[in-house]
Parts: C-alpha cells; sequence; structure tokens
DNA sequence: ACATCAATTAGATGCTTATCGAAATGTCTA
DNA sequence: TAGACATTTCGATAAGCATCTAATTGATGT
C-alpha cells in the first residue's frame, strides 16, 4: 500500500498546519517524530527536548489538531507518527500558490 | 535562465516564512501576487482585498523580511513579485522532515 | 483500596501580533 | 512652493499563544 490517496484540505486546515508549522518547537518536534517510521512515545521526546510535559501534551495536540501527527494510546502511553500525507497535502497547496 | 540555483534556508529564515504564511491574510496576499508574473502594486491588492494601508504595509513587510517577495520601489509606488525559489526552498525543508 | 506514574486540563503570566486611525515621510505635478 | 497622493511609521488596543506550576484524570501494579 501506501499514501493511496491525494487529501484535499480545507482552508481552515491548511491555516490550522501553518500555524502548527510556525513554532520552532513544534517544528523540531516533527522532524523528531519523522525521523522513524514507528511511533514516537512522549517520554522519548522529553529525553531529547527540554520541556515540561504540559507543554509537551499542548504542542501534541495542536499538531492533532492540524492533522500533522496520528496519536496511538495505549494504557496510559500515547506516541505519535508522522501523517507524511497530509505534510504532502499542505505541501501541495504551497505549489500551488 | 530560471531559479539557477538552490537556495539554502537558516532555521530563523524557516521561522520567518512559516510565521508569514501562518497568517491567512498574507496567504491571500501571497495568492494574488503569486497568479501572474508581473508585480503587483499596492492598488490593485487593496482593489482586492479589504485592508487598510497601513495593515496592507505591515503584512507586505512581513512578507519580505521572510523572504517570499521582491519589492520594487518607482517613485511613491511600490509593487511585489512572489520570490517562487524561496518559497521552493521551503517547500524543500518541509519534504526533508 | 492505595500508591504511583503518564498524560491532560485548569489557571495564570508575559510576549507577540493583527488591526486601525493619525501622523509622518516621500514623490509628483501644477 | 504648495497641494495631492502613496506608502510607511507611530501609538494604542485587543486577541492569541507559549509556557509554567498545580490540580486532575486515568491506568497499572501491589
Amino acid at each position: 500500500m501506501g499514501p493511496a490517496k491525494r487529501i484535499e484540505l480545507s482552508e481552515e486546515q491548511i491555516h490550522l498546519i501553518a500555524k502548527a508549522l510556525a513554532d520552532p518547537r513544534r517544528m523540531e518536534l516533527l522532524r523528531q517524530i519523522g525521523r522513524g517510521t514507528d511511533p514516537v512515545g512522549c517520554s522519548s521526546i522529553r529525553d531529547c527536548q527540554q520541556v515540561s510535559a504540559a507543554t509537551l501534551s499542548h504542542h501534541m495536540k495542536e499538531l492533532e489538531i492540524a492533522g500533522l501527527v496520528k496519536v496511538t494510546r495505549e494504557g496510559k502511553f500515547a506516541s505519535y507518527t508522522l501523517r507524511r500525507d497530509v505534510l504532502q497535502a499542505y505541501m501541495d497547496q504551497l505549489a500551488q500558490i
């Protein structure tokens, strides 16, 4: 399989994605999550980035509502994976400018 | 000729570009400026978008310091062109995530 | 049930920014 | 030079947001 379908973004989602990418910390989070293909847990993230749990939670929620990451919950843990299809859709939008 | 050289962006410029793209009004400005290849004047812009001169000036400065538009001044007029090479460099950065 | 730990939410604080009207700057023309 | 016009800058206001600590929720293991 793979990125079967091309995604269409609403103006609203474009705005959410752009805002999500406009914070350096979130950019760094995305890079870390996108480094591999496996889901990345909160603790792994906090090992690499100096940030409080509350702030991390806030940023991950922003990334999630932007559609840029998928959250997987197992028990008390949360893991994140980059949604490359959504990122690609945003790049397609920029290319259309 | 054409877009001869591939542009490298600093982290700082990446941040400036991301912030510039995160405002819906600026996004719309970019789209309008990028529509054709000719420079676009302030009055053309204000014909299409309802915005005060002061606010427009502010946004165009943000786009300029982000490197996304080139400003051409002739007498009392200012015109803008989209810097596609910079936009492309930003897209390349996103693709590297 | 209780203690512990991961993650989220609540509440507060300080910084950034979008917006406008008014004033200033710069340019053109009569 | 004086007036008209385009753009920018100034000053103020309001909204948004990043960040933290503290409190809460929810799951796990003893």
